[in-house]
DNA sequence: AAGCGTCAAGGCATG
DNA sequence: CATGCCTTGACGCTT
């Protein structure tokens, strides 16, 4: 029996009906990281500041070991998280850096990321990152490409620490083609990472410039992530499961199960009291919707027939969900994915 | 408790 | 030219 997974990102929010506190977006502070700004840092002392992000450190892994320990204990075909990239603040930030290269400092991650990495794979989550908007591998500037990939390799250490990175796509980290350069920039930039980043690097399509069959052009080198959604919002259209395209994207990833974004346009954009018939692209620019409005997320998986859509790739693609309301949204979409089934 | 200014970073769309 | 958005709004100070 496969395990098809749903997954959510970053962070644990307690269900409100399960807990004293009842506000909706209550974040867990033993299971979500903490971080700092570099500006902070620069006002302290460099004791205080090296104290702080020793801290950070401590706190940030002790956390993603919790948060993975948790996402464990779930039903099997919940076992999937995006861990977030603030987890070892400022690593690659120019005058603070070298805090990571300390000794004791690089001994710590070492032993504790081995540690959860272990408990993931014995507790069988599915883990991935995904690196801010900042990297822009494909950039037209010869700079940003080197700092785009300093800062992906940042990642590609965390997951080579975890214990991952050996085996191709065991661990994800996924990014957008961006920049002028295009897939060829992105190319040039593959050429230029480590095993484990190559072992681990998917690229997603963007709803602006490069959409789905620009990520295709990669598909010989890297894994590709249709996030549906913003495929939706760049082509207007609900991209058909078994379309050709998603053939190939199920292809690139070479026989390890594919991953999928889903996330749906957020609920004060759109009449939510509709929730059994898909958006009509159309009838919204129509209606004077733009579609950069379209873009942002949802807290919740409102639209029941949007979430049929996304379920029908479940049998193929295990699901990232990118809604505000994080596991509290993904459970929400489980119970209509159970539903469905029975049904 | 709530509100507000601040924060490393790139590139895009919108007004 | 300025603002907001995206991986992810959190933090710390003021009221």
């Amino acid at each position: 029996m496969i395990i098809k997974r749903l997954g959510f990102a970053c962070k644990w929010l307690d269900d409100p009906s399960e807990t004293a506190n009842m506000k909706i977006h209550a974040r867990n502070r033993q299971l979500n990281t903490s971080t700092t700004t570099v500006a902070w840092l620069n006002r302290q002392t460099r004791a205080v500041a090296e104290q702080r992000l020793w801290d950070l450190m401590v706190h940030n892994i002790t956390a993603n070991q919790c948060l993975i320990q948790r996402v464990g204990s779930l039903d099997p075909n919940l076992r999937m998280v995006r861990l977030g990239s603030d987890m070892l603040p400022v690593y690659t930030e120019p005058s603070w850096r070298y805090f990571w290269s300390l000794p004791d400092v690089r001994a710590h991650c070492e032993s504790a990321l081995a540690k959860v990495g272990t408990i993931a794979r014995q507790l069988d989550v599915r883990l991935s990152m995904h690196p801010g908007p900042f990297v822009v591998l494909a950039s037209h500037r010869p700079d940003v490409v080197e700092r785009s990939i300093d800062e992906f390799e940042y990642h590609a250490t965390i997951a080579r620490w975890m214990g991952y990175g050996q085996v191709w796509q065991d661990f994800k980290i996924n990014v957008h083609i961006a920049g002028q350069a295009g897939p060829a920039g992105v190319r040039a930039a593959y050429g230029r990472l480590s095993p484990e980043a190559r072992n681990s690097i998917t690229i997603e399509n963007d709803e602006n410039t490069w959409g789905l069959d620009h990520c295709l052009e990669l598909a010989n080198s890297c894994p590709i992530v249709i996030d549906i959604h913003h495929n939706w919002v760049r082509e207007g259209q609900y991209l058909d499961p078994r379309d050709l395209r998603v053939d190939r994207v199920v292809q690139s990833w070479r026989g390890v199960r594919p991953v999928l974004h889903y996330s749906v346009s957020r609920e004060d954009v759109l009449d939510i009291r509709t929730t059994d018939t898909k958006p009509n692209m159309c009838q919204l620019l129509a209606q004077g919707i733009k579609k950069q409005q379209l873009r942002a997320h949802s807290d919740f998986y409102w639209n029941r027939a949007v979430n049929r859509w996304a379920l029908s790739f479940w049998p193929q693609f295990d699901i990232m969900c990118e809604s505000k309301s994080k596991n509290l949204a993904t459970a929400q979409l489980y119970q209509q994915a159970l539903g469905c089934e029975t049904a």
